[in-house]
DNA sequence: CATGAATGAGTTTTCATTCAT
DNA sequence: TATGAATGAAAACTCATTCAT
């Protein structure tokens, strides 16, 4: 009925199938739900993505091409210190991710066991961010501004913990306020846990 | 056929059903796989599990409660130290992860946005975990021996580091050695990242 | 886009349904197929076909309406001998086919079991064919050129005989010579295939 | 509900498909109406069949083994005559015919260009029947008893006319009487249509 | 005339679950 | 208890056709 500029309706189904993600969960949410929400037809769906995996696959994509757009790499000759650099990532992450819960909650948490292509991919996408930490711990370990340590652990760690903060966040269970959040991510990652 | 003690065959499904899930997700997995590595027909299944979640439910209790068993609140008159007992419990925890890396992928992975209830039901675990954790920290805290902060960001980390750090390592990315993964988690605990 | 003559569109259009066809059979081949051949958008094929079905029936009609052209009553009084007329007929018919091969394997061999009306129409082309035949061998049986016989059952297999050589010949299975085939037709005809 | 043996409930979903096909053609007919025929549940269909071509592809090998068996091969040494065997071979083909009018309908009229793979399938059975009529053919010119000519234009035309002849015998248009119409195919190979 | 976005009825297919044997 | 045939609700997906531009 209403002809719409193919992008704009892109854009619609796009939305209407994060929240039905999110409302149901991506196996149970139908492509009936997706179409409901952007008040299309059935086929119109098929019009812009081959099938279910595919919306969800453009949502993740999206989300993790922004997610890659706030980390910037540390700069040695940059005015502000590596910390402080690092301290800018974190926080920029941390605001994408109150910014956009539903996404968050979909990329981060439901994304993963649904179908084996998409693990792979979200497989990917960890290995490149894993690998782009791993690089930075590397120049700091060199630099002696990073402890030593084996390297796999520590990004997991780091990584982990990231994650589940903002799931977390998102999920309302911790404070909203990104600047706490990513003070309290560089004491631990300053400090560990323990007093000294 | 061939009459088997109940709780022998319940274990048959449970193990055919682990396996079933890890090699295909949850959703993905039928109940027909499910019987099929049992070797038992598919009107069997029912005689023991209400429904295909219900065999989930039952792995994923399992796998927990087995957590559980690691986890021993810290005792302060006992003769080891506080950290001596935190590193214990981890390391339990690491080295049953490493025993069973298939529960492992599912609990940790695989189990969540597949159902409302069990969604539910996981969250109450990861609480459960939380609240004993969070009390410890409390603890700690007080004795001066945690650093302060806001305990729930304090908790999400760690639990995330550690989520993180137990997918990766069953997935073969990192060491299989729980010594190494145990000494690398206390030094994050116990310094953070960062040199100084 | 390129306005063009409504008949050379349309000739466009019956040529790229015909090769659709051809290619995948009826059923299967698309409106999209017989568009993209064509180069013209969906829209457009419908401002020259009502349906799917009209097109098919179009590109058999034309078919049949050659074929017919083809089959000249036999004269009498033509100083041509009526069975000279025969073998004009068939050789002509022949020829055709070998030309058009496309349409030979729709109408011969597709045309059949998609569809009640149009079966009912082929049905309705064959037995203005048989008839025609049929007339033939009386006028033949009365003038003692003809032996006498099961008319019906004489047609049926002169048809039917007819078509599948025809089928075959455009299958490249047999020999693309039309003089071999017609010469081979005649003699079945003049002797069936017994020696004596 | 009512439990059958595998084979009986296979059985009576091939002539529930037989006759959904007739009825309605290979295409237009669903595996709603097959089961609907059947007075089963849908998904029962696909407990004996993989999807809809397989059945209509069982119908066919069934038909097609049965024609088979109907044909022997000429044996010279047989108290009777070539001639003989061949009136026999044929007439037991008709009376197979008019004794399944429904499956000589769907095989002979209504299967081809439906699916390449299918068409593949039935190609391959009437070259082993051209090859087999081609030897025989073969043999008979050996001794005399055939006349020279192309022989797979031959065998096009004997071919094609037994099945128009089968097809129009079941649609009705024809004589039931299976000694006439062997009678007149005898007579068309004997000596054709033209008196002399 | 031409376009191609949008429609939605119509099919196929899967699979958790039941239940007669 | 064990079996596996049968069920049927639920989804995905296709594609002929329409119609606003």
């Amino acid at each position: 009925m209403s002809r719409k500029p193919r992008a704009l309706r892109r854009r619609e189904l796009l939305d209407a199938a994060r929240d039905a993600f999110v409302e149901r969960g991506f196996s149970a949410a139908t492509v009936d739900d997706v179409v409901g929400n952007a008040g299309v037809a059935r086929g119109t769906f098929y019009l812009y993505f081959r099938d279910k995996r595919a919306v969800f696959e453009a949502l993740v994509d999206e989300f993790l091409a922004r997610i890659e757009a706030c980390v910037k790499s540390i700069d040695l000759s940059a005015p502000e210190t590596p910390v402080e650099q690092l301290t800018a990532n974190i926080r920029r992450v941390v605001e994408l991710a109150l910014a956009e819960p539903a996404i968050v909650k979909l990329a981060l948490h439901d994304a993963t066991g649904l179908d084996p292509d998409l693990d792979e991919k979200l497989h990917g996408y960890y290995e490149r961010l894993r690998a782009l930490i791993d690089e930075s711990l590397q120049q700091g370990q060199m630099l002696g501004m990073v402890r030593p340590g084996d390297r796999r652990v520590m990004v997991a760690i780091g990584l982990g913990g990231l994650k589940e903060v903002l799931v977390d966040a998102v999920a309302g269970e911790l404070t909203s306020d990104a600047a706490v959040i990513t003070e309290e991510i560089m004491r631990f990652l300053a400090g560990g846990l323990l007093a000294r």
